[in-house]
DNA sequence: TATGTAAATGATAAATTATTTCACTTAGAA
DNA sequence: TTCTAAGTGAAATAATTTATCATTTACATA
C-alpha cells in the first residue's frame, strides 16, 4: 500500500518540519492520484484552489518529501522531475506511457546480479533504478478503438 | 564493446543524415570517454577547439544520436539529459556516482518478472530501465584516503 | 490563550536549460 | 562544378530551477 496523507504528514513532523497549509495541499495532490506529477503540474492544479501559493514552495516541498523518501522520482516516461507518492519498503514502478498511471511492485531480486557485477567490476554498488514502461489496460483499449 | 566513432558515423549516414564536422566532433567527444555527458558539458569541451560551434547543434546532434540508439540516456546520478555512447544489443549501465564513469552489462533476466507483472496488472510492457549506481574502484580509494 | 522565535513563504530576480525561427552555409548527389 | 535539401549559428524566446530577502506563520513555551 501507498502512504496516506496522514502518514506523510506524521513523518514530516517527526522530522521537525512544520506543517503549513501549503505543504498539506501539495501532499494531498500527490497522494490523490496514482499518476506522477511534475512541479509545474502540481502548481497549476493547486493554484486553482489556492491562488496565493508560490511555485517555489512546490519545489521546496517536493524536495523535502523526496529526501524523506515519502515520494519517489520517476524517469521512464515524462519529465525527470516527476514524482509519485511512495510505498513503504523497497519497491519499483510500472508506468503507463500514455496516462502516467504508476503501479508499484516488489521482488526485483537483483541481489545475485548485483553481487556478480560488483565482483566483476570492483564497484561498490549502492543502489539501483528499475522501472518498467508500458500501456495500462485502459490505454490499450483506447489505442485499439482509435 | 561500445560503438566506435566510425560505426556511429556509418550508421548516421545510412539513415540519410549528412556528416558535418560539427556532428563528427560531438560524436568524437561522446566516444572518447566512458563517462556520461550533458549537452552543456559537451558544448564547453568542444567549444575550446571549435569556437564556432553552436550549443543548438549539440542539442540537435544528441537528439538524433539518441533516436538512432547510438547513444544512451542515463538517469541515476547526474543530469537527466546525460548521454553515453551505446553498445549494440540490449544492455544496461553501472554508473559511478562520483566520477560519472559508466560500465555496460548485459543479462538482466527480467523476462520472468516482466511476465508475471504483465499478468497481474494487465499492462502491456514495452521496456524497462535498469541502472546500478555505486562507486568505482578508483573513487573508493580516493574516498578512503580523504 | 498569548507570546517569542525559528522556520517557512512569496515576490522578485537571476541563472540555467531547452526550443523556435530564419537567413545563410554546406555536404554530397548528379 | 553546380544544385539543393539538409544543416548551422545567431538571436529571441520559453521553460525550468535556484537564490535572496523582507514578511508571515507554526508551534513550543509560558
Amino acid at each position: 500500500m501507498r502512504l496516506t496523507e496522514k502518514e506523510v504528514v506524521t513523518i514530516l513532523r517527526q522530522h521537525g518540519y512544520k506543517l503549513t497549509w501549503q505543504r498539506r495541499v501539495v501532499i494531498r495532490t500527490v497522494v490523490s492520484t496514482q499518476d506522477h506529477h511534475t512541479p509545474t503540474a502540481i502548481y497549476e492544479k493547486v493554484h486553482q484552489d489556492y491562488p496565493n501559493i508560490g511555485l517555489v514552495t512546490i519545489y521546496r516541498t517536493l524536495e523535502i518529501l523526496a529526501r524523506l523518501n515519502l515520494i519517489c522520482e520517476l524517469h521512464a516516461g515524462g519529465s525527470c522531475h516527476s514524482y509519485t507518492i511512495a510505498a513503504p519498503g523497497h519497491h519499483h514502478h510500472l508506468i503507463c506511457s500514455n496516462c502516467g498511471r504508476v503501479v508499484d511492485f516488489t521482488g526485483c531480486e537483483l541481489e545475485e546480479l548485483q553481487q556478480s557485477l560488483s565482483k566483476e567490476t570492483g564497484f561498490r554498488i549502492d543502489g539501483h533504478l528499475l522501472e518498467f514502461i508500458g500501456l495500462c489496460q485502459t490505454c490499450q483499449k483506447e489505442t485499439i478503438t482509435k
